[in-house]
DNA sequence: TTTATTTTTCCAATGACTTTATAAAGTGAT
DNA sequence: ATCACTTTATAAAGTCATTGGAAAAATAAA
């Protein structure tokens, strides 16, 4: 049932402008929120006494006079309230409590050992979210968990559809974790949440349409429109990694050809590194792994991209190449304002990232790359616990600080 | 200034509701609408009584008493107001006035004279539709004029950034009709406009993710994402026909190389005609043209294919496999729930909507193509200026019939 | 000191909703 | 046929978040 209006919903709708706008722009007086908002200074009044009672605002001296009584200023109290936000990885359950600024107060890792996968990690992930919450106090002001996952996750329904390296296949984990904790649940795609964290929290504020590329282990993407995430149908969109960009090229396990992953992700870049390797080539690669095969990462790849070996500057021209088709691709199908790189691959990878930049600027169609930006990521150390941040203060606040 | 909470918004609200509800499940007695949609009788009592002033509903007799008194039926009124819908094509101006059904009560084709275009062209819009507006009776019943146009269209501003064919750049249509009519304008894209049109009055009701592809003298595709057109950051979205599918094939005007729309558009299909001729193959087409290459068109061609004529269906099979690796693409990344395609080339041709189908069910990934359904269109003949209806109904009532 | 101005708050009025009550019009058992 | 009960529609009264106007508080400028 849809819901309907009556009182209680302008009340929230006028008590949430008025926060965000104090979160913009305070310290600010009562008065020029009215302004600001065309709210009456008697409803602004009460909503910010309320706000004050919740821990969410408080008021911070008094302004400058404009020529009669000094403004008392109120600011946004971002410690107000906190969330719990979850990241779970093939390596590790990241958790971490934060503020209404996606600042963190404190953080563990639950790392995940080798083969543990199914109904098993997720008994894991939440026997992780009760230990962490035996840290937590004043779960009263606790606004909820959000979790994210890679894979294809519905976030509408809060269910994991399918995660093939954890074998995950349609695990309700947001109504798991709601009825276990009694605290509200979002669940939500990393790639996607990520996208949604650097628009809110990493200057993407500007941009209402951004694209966020990874490419390290495999090949990823979140993408937000119009302010919020993209979601398809049921929650599977974004494959970035299985679109075609050679019609002739090699068969995918996906069932299709010419997949993107195949050409640009680790994998492909490791065999192209060993085929180079047993061919003869002369490479630092080897040298750099001490000549251990198994020894070869993406830091060595790197360090020997940096100090001008020429199988991987060739390698990283092909990935350019590549990448930049399946780039140019979603340019003229989303026509983004912003694209954000990220991943191993791209990390300290400038010769990539500008080789990207160029190429998907020369063509993708015109009236597309018009004020295009290309930005790598800002997030930092904390970003997936960041990203599920994100996800609920979107949810919550409409929260882009 | 964003819209604040006041008593008027919820009564806007319920009216909604209301209408909505009448509309989708009417003739319904005002009792019934108030328990299906939780609003207390007295409201819905007092929104019916406006509405049936406002002629957009009325009384319909008496219904079976379910052990009281009987209920007094009402029922929606699409008669009760109507809107203007303008269709701009390279070949002519198409205006219809439509009921709140989106059926046509009157049209008129404007032909559009080859070399009409730019500012000319833009005038004759406006005195097309100044010349349509003087058969209509009563425009303080119009809800307003909605226009959609080829090319890139911003819809937020009302602007038409970029059209190639009409030389139109930057052309703020919507506010140049706002002010020479007085009565609100809505302008947006045209395939976009249909894609929105096949889901709310196409049948795609139960699709919220839809996409539409159009196949003719170009390629072009509409994006319907939770259940509202997806318009790029400055409205450029959907160059579905600029999209790379093989890396390793023709340059294009736009700068790109291996663009599907030169493989699978009319004029790839016209010079593999034509190149198949010279080089001596058996085919039907030239007799069918009357040995006039200049008569081929797209009903020699289906003609001919109909009959059996094999440069026809390798033609045909070339076009399916192009096409398929594109829409693959795109529902790789949208996760669609369903795919309407439309346009000359497929119209008429079952072979090619079958194979299309067959080959993107096999080749997308196997979560996406779960629940995915393929559809021709269904608007008929009066599709663009349902389209255009379409995008006014759904901002002013989010009406999908 | 007086006056004007700005900020904040109190209070009554507004208006759209809900609840409660009432009337109208039916069903069905006695 | 009568009476008890339902269902529908509307009228009257009550609720509550808003607004506008007035008052109070605090300050600058004359």
């Amino acid at each position: 049932m849809r819901r309907t209006g009556d009182l209680k919903l302008i009340q929230e709708l006028n008590r949430f402008i008025i926060l965000d706008t104090i979160r913009q722009f305070g310290p600010i007086s009562r008065s020029d929120i009215a302004k600001k908002q065309g709210i009456s200074p008697t409803t602004v009044t009460s909503a910010v006494n309320e706000l004050i009672r919740d821990g969410m605002v408080a008021e911070d001296g008094t302004g400058e006079s404009k020529g009669g009584r000094k403004p008392i200023m109120v600011r946004f109290c971002p410690d107000g309230k906190f969330l719990i936000g979850v990241s779970i990885t093939n390596t590790a359950i990241t958790i971490a409590e934060m503020n209404l600024e996606a600042a963190t107060k404190q953080k563990k890792i639950y790392p995940v050992k080798a083969g543990l996968v199914s109904d098993l990690i997720i008994q894991y992930v939440l026997d992780s979210i009760e230990d962490f919450l035996q840290s937590v106090d004043d779960v009263s002001r606790c606004l909820g968990i959000s979790i994210i996952a890679p894979g294809i996750v519905d976030a509408a329904s809060g269910v994991i559809r399918f995660n093939s390296k954890l074998r995950l296949h349609d695990v309700p984990l947001k109504d798991m974790a709601e009825e276990r904790f009694g605290l509200k649940t979002w669940l939500d795609n990393d790639a996607n949440a990520i996208a949604l964290a650097e628009k809110n929290f990493g200057g993407g504020l500007n941009a209402d349409n951004l694209l966020f590329v990874t490419v390290g282990e495999g090949v990823g993407s979140g993408l937000v429109v119009n302010g919020s995430i993209f979601r398809g149908s049921r929650g599977g969109a974004g494959e970035f990694g299985h679109t075609t960009v050679d019609r002739s090229g090699m068969r995918c396990d996906c069932g299709n050809v010419g997949c993107l992953e195949n050409y640009v992700a680790w994998p492909a870049i490791y065999s192209g590194l060993l085929s180079a390797v047993t061919r003869g080539k002369e490479t630092l690669v080897m040298d750099l792994a001490d000549g251990d095969m198994t020894r070869i990462t993406f830091d060595v790849f790197r360090q020997a991209l940096h100090q001008g070996d020429q199988v991987c500057q060739d390698i990283v021209d092909e990935i350019a190449s590549y990448l930049s088709i399946g780039i140019v691709n979603l340019v003229n199908l989303f026509n983004p304002s912003l694209i954000i790189l990220g991943g191993e691959m791209i990390r300290d990878n400038q010769v990539l990232f500008e080789r990207i930049q160029k190429q998907v600027m020369a063509q993708a169609m015109g009236t597309m790359v018009e004020g295009l930006e290309f930005r790598p990521t800002v997030l930092g150390a904390d970003f997936e616990v960041k990203a599920a941040a994100a996800v609920l203060l979107q949810d919550v606040f409409h929260f882009s600080l």
